[in-house]
Parts: structure tokens; sequence; C-alpha cells
DNA sequence: ACCTGAACACCGTTCAAGT
DNA sequence: ACCTGAACACCGTTCAAGT
């Protein structure tokens, strides 16, 4: 219709279906007729379907922010940069469950991970643990976005899993009858809270990793600085 | 071809066909083909394909060890049940993806969640940090499953998430060149730790979770005894 | 109520043929 | 090399018609 045809302009069509339609509302021949041409012209551009996914899901992710809260210390910048993770995964329905599907091992998913090497390591955190912490943070939040989109079906506008737990036996499930509220609270504060929680025990288990994980604690040696800072943090 | 098609039969037969061929090699057709009928037949005891994996989800759940290590502290036990969770979902490549994108929230998951809930009361864990941890407790071992089996896929031997990252560039990408061994480390051992880093964590915020979480922090009082085996376990 | 054949409205991918 | 029409081998779901 408009451009002539680019793997750019595929995954720019590609990217706007499933925001707009969601992971089913997107497929390759939807994108070729948008784009006027038959769904076989694509295949001059991309391998296939798996290829095309992993493309959007990387555009999609070049537009986390990872500058933000430039100031402050390390802890307010990471909290920023999942804050900003979260809210491009929530923007559109499908990228959430695209993002939990497919590799995410693009270029932007990569600078993404690089930052948050690079924050963890300023908490002082050793290279074994903040490999694992990256994997950690990242699967949070991305099931946490996976969990939205879920909940925010308009075939179920109260949620499935909501139902499920609300209506829940107190005879059969006690405890979690018990915890029914507690098991569907959401929103910032719980968002905050639960990084809190990872953060505590990664910072917790850094410098002591269990002994067979690594070759050899290798000196990444963070500034005295760093431990301080993660030391202030910790005690607020 | 043999069985008169029933719910129990259908659920069956889709989860065979998970098992043996993944995720997309299971469909209402084959499995309509399998008991020798035509797909239509099928809505007669299921309202869809959503359905259908949500059932098929929580059947194999079912065979997930809750009474594992019945003997031993609440950690022993906690840790025992992850890994029989892990190792149902490793079971069959399908299995983790459909764990990831279904709500699980049959009657064999929520045994699993009460369980847990159970194992963390007993670790003087309150309700309000008990919800957040079995829903980060799950989502982990959950997100590890689907990354194995998305490595283990035979077009791809070496897995692209390996070559991606053993790959990158250490100029554009430091600090996840330096760290990628450590990225790449999966195993028994990792998988341990990774839950040590989790209820550490979990332990830690206990009973004083950031105020404006919970409407009041309940007074569900788990016994000294709890508290104080909570200490013995976070001191080894 | 249960079951069915046939159709509807889609998919991703391939391939021979064109330019 | 890029692009295409047409076909291949599938999907989930619906529906009128049977029992």
């Amino acid at each position: 219709m408009k451009l002539p045809l680019s793997r750019d302009a595929i995954v720019t069509e590609a990217l706007l279906q499933l925001t707009r339609e969601g992971l089913e509302g997107m497929s390759l021949r939807k994108v070729a007729a948008a784009l006027a041409t038959g769904p076989a012209s694509l295949y001059a551009y991309i391998e296939n379907l798996d290829e095309l996914q992993a493309l959007v899901l990387d555009r999609a992710l070049g537009s986390v922010d990872l500058r933000g809260a430039r100031k402050g210390g390390w802890r307010d910048r990471l909290v920023a940069l999942l804050e900003s993770y979260l809210h491009v995964l929530s923007r559109s329905p499908g990228l959430a469950q695209l993002a939990l599907g497919a590799a995410a091992v693009g270029p932007s998913a990569l600078r993404i991970v690089e930052t948050l090497l690079g924050l963890l390591d300023e908490a002082g955190v050793d290279r074994g643990t903040a490999a694992l912490a990256v994997d950690l943070l990242l699967l949070y939040v991305t099931g946490i976005a996976a969990e939205q989109s879920k909940n925010f079906e308009p075939t179920d506008p109260e949620g499935a899993v909501a139902r499920a737990i609300r209506g829940v036996s107190a005879d059969d499930y006690p405890r979690i009858h018990a915890a029914r509220e507690e098991m569907l609270s959401g929103g910032e504060e719980r968002f905050v809270w639960a990084i809190d929680v990872l953060l505590r025990g990664i910072l917790q288990t850094s410098r002591s990793p269990t002994a067979s994980l690594a070759p050899a604690p290798a000196p990444s040696s963070p500034s005295k600085e760093a431990r301080s800072r993660t030391k202030r943090s910790l005690a607020r």
C-alpha cells in the first residue's frame, strides 16, 4: 500500500497488530495483507514466524528507558528500569506472552541485561549472583506483566484467576482461603515490595555464594563505596 | 477406537500428545482423530481449546509429589516439592510453556499452592509475604522449566540462547561477555541456590512488610518454635 | 443429550514460475 | 535477488442434521 516492503516495515506492521489485537491478532498473512502483498513475499526478509516474533519483541524492548531516574542510587535506578520494562510489556496485551515464550536475546534485550549487570555491580553484587539476579528480576517482572494482561481480557471482566481464588473452598484449601485477598493484591506497591524481597535475597547471598557454584569467586572487587551504599539501602 | 469418549479420555489423549510431540503437536483435531471421531464431537465435553489446555495442565500437575521428603524441616520439604514440580514440568517439552501461558488454578495447582502456604507458615512467614512468595517460587521454577525445554529443541542442538550469549560482543556488552559462563550455568546446583536466594529475601522481609501493603498485619502467630527454626535454617 | 459431516474462516510454509 | 499465485497441510469452531 505504502512502503516498498522491507524487514523494518514488516516488523513495524507486526508490532502494530500485536499492540492492537494481541498475540492471536498478529499473523504473517495479515502483515502481508496490510503491506499489500502475499504471505510468501515475507520470506524474502524473515526466516519464519518465530524470527518475526523475536524481532517484534526486541523492537518493543527498544523503548524501555535505560536512563530512568539517572540520578539517585543504584537501587532507585534499578527499580525505575524494571518499572519501565513492566510498562512497555503492559502496553500491549500480547507482548508479555511473547516475552515469556520467545528467548529475549536481541540487542535491546541484551542492553537491558547489560545495564542491570552494571547496576548490580554498583550494588556490590558478585558476578555469579548478578547473573542469577538478572534472570530472577526479569522473569518476575515478565510474569507479572503476563498475569496482568491475562486478567484484562475483555471476555473475562473479573479475570479467571481472581474468580478461582476468591471462590476457593475454605474446607479444601483453608490457607488459600485465608490468604485470598493477599494473593490477589497487585499494583505498584506490591511490585516494589516484590523487587525488595528479591533484592534482599540477592544482596544477602552475594559474596558468599554456595561454594560449588563458581569455579572461583573472581575478584570483581566492587568499591568500598558500593558496599556501604548497599548497607544503607538495606537499612531503609 | 477404544474408549466411548469422555472428558477424561480426551484429557488423557491430549496429555499424551503434549508429552510426545510438544505444544504444537497437540490439537483438537488430532485428539479427535486418535479417539476415532470428528473434532466437533469434543465440544460436548469441553468448552474450547483453552479449557482443554487448562485441564491437561492440571492433570499433569496431579503427579507432583506433595509428600516428598516428608521428614525433615520445612525447608527440605519445600525444596523437594519444588524439585518435583520442576521434574513434572520438564518431563514434557510443552508443559512448561503451557504452565506459563494458562492460569494454573485447577484443583492440583491449588493443592500445590496450599501445601506451599503451609510450609511457609511453618517457616514463620506471615500471610502477605507467603502469598507473594508462592508466586515468586512457582514463577521461577516454571520459568526455569520453560527455558530448559526451549534449549532442548532438536532443531537447535546448542540452544539459541546459549549461542546468543556466548557470541556476545565484548565491546558492546562487556558485562554480559564477562559473565557469560555464569549466565549459562544451569543444573541442580543453580536451582537449589536460586531457591536459597528467594527464601532469604522472603524470610528477611517477613513480619515486617512494607507498611502500606496489608490492611493490618493479621496475627497469624506462628509458634516460637517455627521462628527459631527459621533462624537455624538461615544460619546454615 | 450426544454425536456427526461438512463447511467456515482462518493459519504457516513451500514451490514453481515469473521479473 | 526479489516477488508472486497457487497450492499444501494443517488449525479451532460452528451449525444444521441426525440419533
